[in-house]
Parts: C-alpha cells; structure tokens; sequence
RNA sequence: GGCCCCGUCGUCUAGCGGCCUAGGACUCUGGCUUCUCAAGCCAGCUACGAGGGUUCGAAUCCCUUCGGGGCUACCA
C-alpha cells in the first residue's frame, strides 16, 4: 500500500519571495496536485535575525495570489501545526536534549574564533574544512573547566563513520561520504534551532512524504538523514528526495533576490497575470512534453511529474516570460480583463471607478487585448480616453504642425461635423471618402496626424474604434485644438 | 582546495540505440497583411562542449577531459 503524498513547501521569507522559491512552491504544489495528496506549507523561521513578520505575511499573499493554495500551514491550519517555526521552539528543544541523552549528539565549546582558527588550518594544509570532533569525547573534568571559564556550548550531531547513500528523485542514487559531512550543531550558544535540526524534525513530525527543494540543499541531505536516525524513523518512514535544478540568471549566475527583477511582488506590479508566471515557471525545468508549452494551472496538475524534472540548472528568460504574459492576457474573456485591468486604471488615476467610467473601459479593453503583454501597458493606452486636460505627447507634436496635417485636420473636422450616426464605420466612411480618396493621401500620412490630434500618441489604439468611444464633441474639440498648435 | 551536482540552437526544451540530413517555443532577421502599435501568417539563422571507446548503428550507453554551478556557517 503506498502512503498518501503528502509534499511541503518551507520557505525561509529573509526577503520577497523570488522566482526561485515560487518555482519551488509551483513544483511543490502542482506534484500534491497531481498525486491528490496533501500541500503542507510551513514558515522556517529559526534565524529571527533575518526573518520578519512583513516578509512572512507577504509570502502568504504571494502564494495566495498565484493560486496555489495549500491544506495545511498558516491560517488553514491542520492537525500537525503550529506551521511557524518559532512556534514550536519546545518540540526542537526537546528532541535536541534527547539526542544528548542517547549520546547522538554532545556539547561542543569551541569558540567561534577558534573554529574559525581551525578552518583556515586545514585550508592552509588542504584537507576537507569542517569540525575537527575537537569537543566529541570530553571528560567530565575538561567539561566542568570550560564551563568554570564561562564558555557557551552549541549542540552538535554526532556523524558517525561511514557514509549515506539516498535516492533523489531527479539525480538517481547519491552518496555522501561522511568524511565530508562533519558533526554539525543543531543548537546554538543561545538555545535556538538552526535549520538542520528544525527541517528534519518538522518534515518527520508532519508526515512529510516528498521533500522537492532546491538542489542548494542537496549536500544537507545527509545530515537530515542522521537527524531522522536519531529520532528513530523507520527507513521506510523517512521522505523522499528531490532536488530541484537552480533558476539562474542572464550571466549565469544564481538569481538572488537582492535583485529586484527577481521579486515576485515586482511581477505582479508590473501586471504579469499569476498563470503567466506559473506557466513560464513550469517550462523551467519541466516540460510537458509533445511540443506543448502554453498550458492551464489545471493541465499542469494534471500532467505533472518530479520524474520528468530536469536535472539541469534553467535561465530565467523575461522576453518569453513576456510572450506567455501577452498569450495568456489574450486568452481572457472580456470579464477577466477587465477585473485584472481595473486595479492598473485607478492606481493610474486614469479612473476613480464610477459605472460609466468602467462602462467605457468595457468598450476599450478588446481594442487593446492584443496589443499589450503586461497590465501596467493598459493605463497607458486608455487614458487618452479619460483625461480631463488633454494634450498630445511632446515628441508628437512637430508632427502635427506641418500645412500637410493643418490641411488633414481642417477637411477632417469639416467631414466629421457631418456624420450624424457617431460610430466607428461611418467615422471611417467619411474619412476615407474625402482623405484617401479625394485628397488623395496615403492612409498612413492621412490617420496618424489625426491619431496624434485625437489620441495625442503615435501609437494607439485602432483610430476609427477610439474615435467612436471618444465621442464626436471631445474628437472636435481635439483635432481644432490640434490646428492651433 | 575538497565533496557533490550539471552539460542539445542565444534562451527554455523534445529526444530515452535506428523515426534525427535533431523537432517545438521565445528571441533575432526577412517577407506578407496593415490606419499606428500589436496580433496573425510565411520563410530563414543557429545546437548534441571535446576526445576516446561499446555497437551494424549514439544526442541517446561507458570512460576521460574541459566547462558551469552548489556546498564547505552557532544561514537556509
């Protein structure tokens, strides 16, 4: 019988969430997804120096908003919490102190400096750097003198000889000698849990059947496997692992999130749509196969495996980031679009969100729909239709003051007066009649002047349709302001 | 330095011994369409890091080498 999945994604928020950690989550997510098991989502935060309360709740938001809910972690709860790790500082406690007890693990009161000391030792000589064993087997005396000197002591796992040999999901076997893994500390000098003892505890204590992470953490793999050892886990009882190749850079280099590009919150400012996100993530080190690409949240449930992971690191590409974003925005019925574009419009005061106003973006929006590939370009092309004290864009307007586009403005003004039935096929009736036909000019000489004269932009969107929306007194209005320019 | 991981177009990938004179997508270039910008359509450029094996046959298996990355904390 094989045990329900159940898969966790543990951030430590030291900062936004970034495309690496999202990429994570999606995969944590969309594998709990697929097998109909459950998504623990828990907040590792046992370094209080460099996780805030700000950083934690902004990961819920951002979780939140790209979809992928969880079942057990903050605020639904569930019957393993509390889901923060500072919540549960007790349980590390006493585990720690019985791996004292058992003997897996021992005082050590080597001072930083000197290990510090150390290291550069077995640099200097070229041997393996890590703990010496220097406080494994201390006598009773030589503790009582370190202690009579006022020294603090950590905690450190007893690594016994030999080696660990786990099976990665992505990577196949790995084996690390433990030669290389020195006696690590599970308790600082002042009684808190670091990472090693909290992660492995929790991912137990949980019921934490698949571990999918970073590949960073792939050399910490061991020394969660002693930690297992210590409390006593069945073999058949310990996690599976899976290594998750990096999301790197344009130069190669590991993205980091001190870089702002790297922030989802800044995706989500710049009006990347969540399934964009998802879905460009989801190509970066997974494919679904049969020269697909643009998928749903559903079908990447549907369709997603860890054993189709790539073992491989992936660059993060913003440019095809971009097409998914433009693919999907135009993938939206009109009721989507409008409910994301909304936000954009009034944190661009280019609306303050009365019906008629959202009424008119209504009747904008599919004039536009291909034309962008982020929200934030929506504020931009529609505000022409809004404001109050309109003028055209600096750089256009020598291309409007020339006796060539006088001409077009003043015959285009007399046209229009005419057209009795405003909208935009007798609009463009009447223009073409009199601009391209008889004044025998080309289409794209004759309707970028009175683009520049109505919208106030080289670029806009189609002329007839904005026209029509902007209605017959404001296009008057604008093309014999225009002339006066 | 040591340990570990990784290596197909510029980028993401398909590929799991013959379907590969290597397919798709993004980017880029050219063209069509066109009221701008887009979108759409067509065409083109460009890759199995290198060297050895194994095999009738290798991008696919093995070895070496080179290159990239991670870890090497009282961070995660």
């Amino acid at each position: 019988m094989t045990k329900k999945v159940k898969v966790r994604f543990a951030p430590s928020p030291t900062g936004d969430l970034h495309v690496g950690n999202i990429r994570t989550a999606l995969f944590d997510w969309a594998y709990a997804r697929h097998t109909g098991g459950t998504f623990l989502f828990r907040i590792e935060d046992t370094d209080t120096t460099r996780v805030t309360d700000e950083y934690i709740n902004a990961a819920i938001d951002t979780l939140k908003w790209l979809g992928l809910d969880w079942d057990e972690g903050p605020e639904v709860g569930g019957d393993n919490g509390p889901y923060l790790q500072s919540q549960r500082l007790d349980i590390y406690a006493q585990w720690a102190q019985k791996f004292l007890d058992q003997k897996d693990a021992y005082h050590c009161y080597c001072s930083p400096d000197e290990l510090e000391a150390v290291r550069e030792a077995q640099r200097k000589a070229n041997v393996a750097p890590g703990y010496n064993g220097h406080c494994r087997d201390l006598t009773d005396a030589q503790i009582a003198a370190y202690k009579a000197e006022g020294r603090g002591a950590v905690v450190r796992m007893r690594m016994p000889d030999g080696n660990t040999t786990f099976t990665d999901l992505i990577r196949g076997d790995v084996t690390f000698d433990h030669n290389f893994v020195p006696d690590f500390v599970l308790v600082r000098a002042d009684g808190s849990p670091l990472y090693t003892l909290a992660v492995a505890v929790d991912d137990i204590l949980m019921k934490v059947t698949h571990v999918l992470r970073g590949e960073d953490l792939l050399s910490s793999t061991p020394r969660q496997i002693r930690v297992y050892q210590a409390m006593g886990v069945k073999l058949e009882d310990y996690p599976v692992f899976a290594h998750l190749p990096f999301v790197m850079g344009q130069d190669n280099a590991k993205l980091s999130k001190r870089n702002g590009e790297v922030s989802i919150a800044w995706y989500r400012e710049m009006g990347f749509l969540p399934e964009a996100i998802c879905n460009y993530l989801a190509l970066l080190g997974w494919s679904p196969g049969d020269d697909l690409e643009n998928i749903t949240m559903k079908q990447l449930t549907e369709m997603f495996t860890v054993e189709k992971v790539h073992s491989s690191p992936a660059r993060f590409d913003m440019k095809k980031l971009e097409a998914i974003n433009g693919d999907k925005i135009r993938a939206l019925t009109l009721d989507e679009f409008l409910k994301w574009s909304l936000p954009f419009l009034t944190k661009a005061d280019v609306i303050t969100g009365t019906d008629a106003e959202i009424e008119l973006v209504k009747k904008a929006l599919p004039l536009i729909q291909e034309r962008i590939i982020m929200l934030n370009e929506v504020p931009k092309m529609l505000k022409f239709l809004f404001t109050k004290n309109f003028a055209v864009d600096a750089e256009s307007v020598s291309k409007i003051t020339d006796d060539g586009s006088k001409a077009i403005l003043q015959r285009s003004i007399k046209e229009l007066e005419t057209v009795s039935d405003w909208n935009h096929t007798n609009i463009e009736a009447v223009l073409r009649a009199s601009l391209i036909e008889e004044m025998a000019l080309k289409p794209r000489i004759a309707f970028t002047a009175l683009r520049i004269a109505t919208t106030g932009s080289t670029i806009s969107p189609p002329l007839f349709e904005s026209m029509e929306l902007l209605g017959k007194e404001a296009c008057l209005l604008r093309i014999n302001a225009g002339l006066a320019l």
